[in-house]
DNA sequence: GCAATTGGATAGTAGCACTATCTTTTATCG
DNA sequence: CGATAAAAGATAGTGCTACTATCCAATTGC
């Protein structure tokens, strides 16, 4: 297969393609002259893969080049694969600053929440990060969060978890699974973010909508 | 207070700040001369919700910009502010193609899935859009989601969303409430994605890497 | 009185994800 | 065999976002 017809299947514009080559996101064809090369079905799901990561993911091609680079790295197991996708799927920019105080207060708490379950995840995670700021926010605002809530939340992560983790196991080759593992992770996410705005959406409507405003205060716009 | 003092206070460079007002994005000081206002605490508050929903939230400035406008708008309910936050939340780039047959069956079956559950959700609603796009690549994938699945996570997302809007009701001023629903909405997801991320990877470490003690992975970014 | 600050305006920057154009070489079809 | 289309590779340009930088005249605070 050459470029064009690489395009015409993937839908890809050959432009794209070419910039995606550069990039590295994608492999060099098997050159067969000076300026031609084949393309494989692999170039195919490659990119199906890249699609996947960039529109439902919402990865950056800088994160979707770490996530496949790590893929192709037959030296990491998949667990530390999977490892990689999360740091990719984590906040962008990993500010260097100084912590707060209270940032260092929550990412202590975090740590010992997750002791307390007796998770085992490794101190880099970016998640963890992100559930420390997540609670300094929540905490600023006020409304800061009991052990009972955040154990509900655990609760259902943990199942949610452990249910999809099943089924990538027993699967075929490296590469399938990988790919389903990073594709579940993401797809999933995707889901679970869907239904939750729904559900959300539902319950205002039951609990908001009957009524009318409550405050009717004025901005100072 | 003015402008360098809210910078200060807030955080925000004194340039950053100009560029908000001049994007509509933070209201005009209260002018005491012809070239000097002054800002309130407002202010304040609004800048920090700026933060948490560019910061925590991911919004762009744009849709930073439709939310703010909808938690000013009176004549908005609480519910049609939530729908607003929840669009703005939704993909950037709502693409206006002709959607494929499969995308087409995938969203009446997100409606029919919605009916079969009872749950009142506006039409436009992006999280529909998202649904079924989600459950199209997993089909695609070939790991196609019964409803037995899907049942369950939605289970999880009603007791979820039910809980925290039980928090919004009886709240203060409506723009209190506003403000802690849009942020709930944010930083909850956040929660629960870190959560979830966190989960996954504790299954993933004790499924395919038992031998590791610690989390041990490095990973250089 | 005068340096520092302010509001307002305009222009510039960095990063991202492409997109366009050009050159040289090769394939392919009549 | 030759005309035409397509290929690889390189360089430059585009549109968008979220800021920064610089200027200027008016004003403040010591």
């Amino acid at each position: 297969m050459r470029i064009s017809e690489l395009s015409r299947t993937s839908g890809v514009s050959v432009p794209t393609l070419k910039y995606y080559l550069r990039e590295g996101l994608l492999p060099p064809g098997a050159p067969t002259a000076v300026n031609q090369a084949e393309y494989s079905e692999g170039h195919l799901r490659r990119l199906r893969l890249i699609g996947i990561l960039t529109d439902i993911g919402g990865l950056s091609l800088r994160a979707v080049g770490d996530v496949l680079d790590a893929i192709d790295d037959d030296s990491l197991t998949t667990h530390q694969m999977l490892g990689v996708a999360h740091h990719a799927l984590g906040p962008r920019d990993t500010d260097d600053e100084e912590p707060t105080a209270d940032v260092t207060a929550a990412r202590a708490d975090v740590d010992r929440f997750l002791r307390g379950r007796g998770w085992r995840v490794s101190p880099q995670a970016p998640a963890r990060r992100s559930l420390a700021q997540a609670l300094v926010t929540l905490r600023r605002m006020g409304r800061d969060i009991d052990d009972a809530v955040l154990d509900r939340y655990a609760d259902v992560a943990d199942r949610l978890a452990a249910q999809e983790l099943s089924r990538v196991t027993g699967s075929r080759s490296r590469i399938a699974a990988i790919e389903s593992l990073v594709v579940g992770t993401v797809v999933f996410e995707a889901v679970l973010v869907a239904l939750r705005r729904l559900a959300q959406e539902h319950h205002s409507a039951r609990r908001l909508s009957p009524r009318t405003r409550d405050g009717g205060l004025v901005v100072d716009k």
